[in-house]
DNA sequence: TTGTAGGCGTTATCAC
DNA sequence: GTGATAACGCCTACAA
């Protein structure tokens, strides 16, 4: 049994600069500068306290340093429920571009979130940014960020508020391009599935989609037959499609978002056997990778993924060179994808 | 024009204790000891500070405070190239598990993590553990972690070092199983839709699926057929899939995981009209929530998700308490999920 | 080129 | 209860 077994179970403190130091026979500083791009340091000695630093397992610690720093490249990401296949979609590219513009997300995920004494522990980080999808806790988040004067982005739904960027994706206009093309193709009885109703923050959004699609409709003196609330799941647009279907006969079959027409799609074709888009159209929102696979080959409207990362890093690094700046909020298009089930 | 559009450009730093002692007339103990619960402080006086910190914005600066503190609560977690759905269901629930059980998430993402500079500076953070999701960079991840007494969860693939923890799923007993039950059937000439063979670092994960079938057709003195690389993707799945049937005829083809498979099944069905499990099997591994969906009902194998989390989340309490326990390799079993595709 | 002496924002310790 | 004071680990004038 050696020394090292004997280790108490304490979590070894980081190597620092101090021990690297007296280990090399230099001063702190010279450590230091060893780290520091173009400081003045003898090239031997140099060598000799890096390779020290390697032998010791020694990394600057950024927080320490981050002390006198202006900036710590942190930045902490709030993701919503992350239901949709969208929501996890743009998460992930955000996540990667983030990494690539050297700055490092924080990511705090979930229902958990909801819980506001868990946000609450993240404003001891002094992040640069905080990047919001809109969702739960939006009032909370937006008047905390105000308060601690910590730059704020949200995607999702549009804030209007002294500093706050955001964007969004016009989604009425998406679903009154499609609700027309359904129109030109026939379509008359029109059923609307809709995502969660009690959400309160996801109203704006929610509200939009079935706008669209009401406004539409009433140009041609129409309007919705049949509508259900779901949860923006394929399991809910599946249960949605049934309960619509058992109780009226509708042409077009509307879903706030690509899974749920998924669902809806699945129940038309393979429990009622009808045919997709001969008996009936089914379309989506927001053209996940999954709709265009040849089994769904939804008809839906593009929410610009890409393009609303480009925005928000776009946003991000304009309002760190620019604190004061007034608030911005994009919108960006929702162009209409016709695909196989219209 | 007031004064507030004049503020320079530059970021304001945040509120500091001092501040708020200043503008409230007491010391910075004072100001620290309202925060801290349990700390001696006169009722009134603390309210009093506890208003003027709203009222400034202020909250303590966990950096700062975490350079005299053992532990910062942070955890770096290196997601992999998130290329399927199941590692994208892996990190959402991981994520906000950590986030539950009050650990901030740093998460690296994507391809860019490839490029090992900008990983490195991750080792600046001190995190209390870093979690890996296997893909690239294991090695270099497991090295640095070693020399930088960073405790290291893997998963995905198993790690046999000195104190780093793994958890992978038994991924040759799945395919055996399922090869096995797809035998009793009565298929006889398989073919194998694999994973990217060119990933060095997803070798041993990829080669134990294969195998799994190697060896329960060994048993009958039979092999597989016809094999292709592809790429963990749908849209790879099917290629794969279109070009082993345009060269061999098969009775089951069998995919490295479910979004492959899923791609299979819409070649086979859509394209060649062929029915499945009729006239071929097709099958995935993992049991992504859409391998359930009654549109590809996909027979397939249970890569278990929330057993493998509840693993990493326990290994990583353990560790933390005991930092110099020795590692553990946890294998979770992978069962078998019959379905309609075999 | 080098070392010493601050200061970054916090908490813990110590006298009062 | 309370306020100085000393760490925590780092960087950067400043003086040598």
């Amino acid at each position: 049994m050696t020394d090292e077994n004997n280790i108490p179970a304490k979590p070894r403190r980081r190597v620092t600069a101090k021990a690297v130091a007296e280990r090399a026979g230099v001063s702190r500083s010279a450590v230091s500068r060893a780290f520091t791009k173009g400081a003045y340091l003898d090239q031997e000695k140099k060598a000799r306290i890096l390779e020290v630093a390697e032998e010791l397992g020694y990394r600057p610690n950024v927080f320490a340093a981050s002390l006198q720093a202006e900036s710590t490249n942190i930045v902490a990401v709030l993701t919503g429920n992350m239901k949709s296949h969208f929501d996890t979609e743009l998460v992930e590219e955000l996540l990667g571009r983030l990494t690539a513009e050297g700055k490092w997300p924080i990511v705090v995920n979930g229902e958990k979130v909801a819980n506001a004494s868990s946000i609450e522990g993240l404003f001891g980080f002094p992040v640069d940014a905080m990047i919001l999808r809109g969702g739960s806790m939006d009032k909370y988040v937006v008047e905390s960020c105000a308060k601690l004067h910590i730059p704020l982005i949200v995607s999702g739904v549009t804030v209007k508020s002294e500093r706050v960027d955001s964007v969004a994706c016009r989604n009425a206009d998406g679903t009154y391009a499609l609700t027309q093309l359904l129109l030109e193709k026939g379509r008359r009885r029109f059923a609307w599935i809709d995502g969660p109703t009690r959400v309160v923050t996801q109203e704006a959004h929610r509200r939009e989609r079935r706008q669209g699609v009401e406004r539409a409709l009433a140009e041609r003196g129409l309007e919705i037959i049949a509508t259900r609330d779901s949860d923006y799941t394929y399991e809910g647009g599946l249960a949605a499609a049934e309960a619509i279907l058992r109780e009226q006969d509708v042409d077009a079959l509307l879903c706030a978002n690509d899974a749920m027409a998924a669902g809806a799609l699945s129940y038309v074709r393979e429990n009622l056997g009808l045919k997709v888009p001969e008996d009936l159209a089914v379309t989506g929102f927001d053209d996940i990778d999954m709709a265009s696979w040849p089994c769904f080959n939804l008809t839906t409207v593009q929410n610009p993924k890409s393009e609303i990362v480009d925005h928000i890093i776009r946003l991000l690094h304009e309002r760190l060179a620019n604190p004061a700046k007034a608030g911005e909020v994009v919108l960006v298009g929702a162009d209409l994808v016709p695909r196989g089930t219209h």
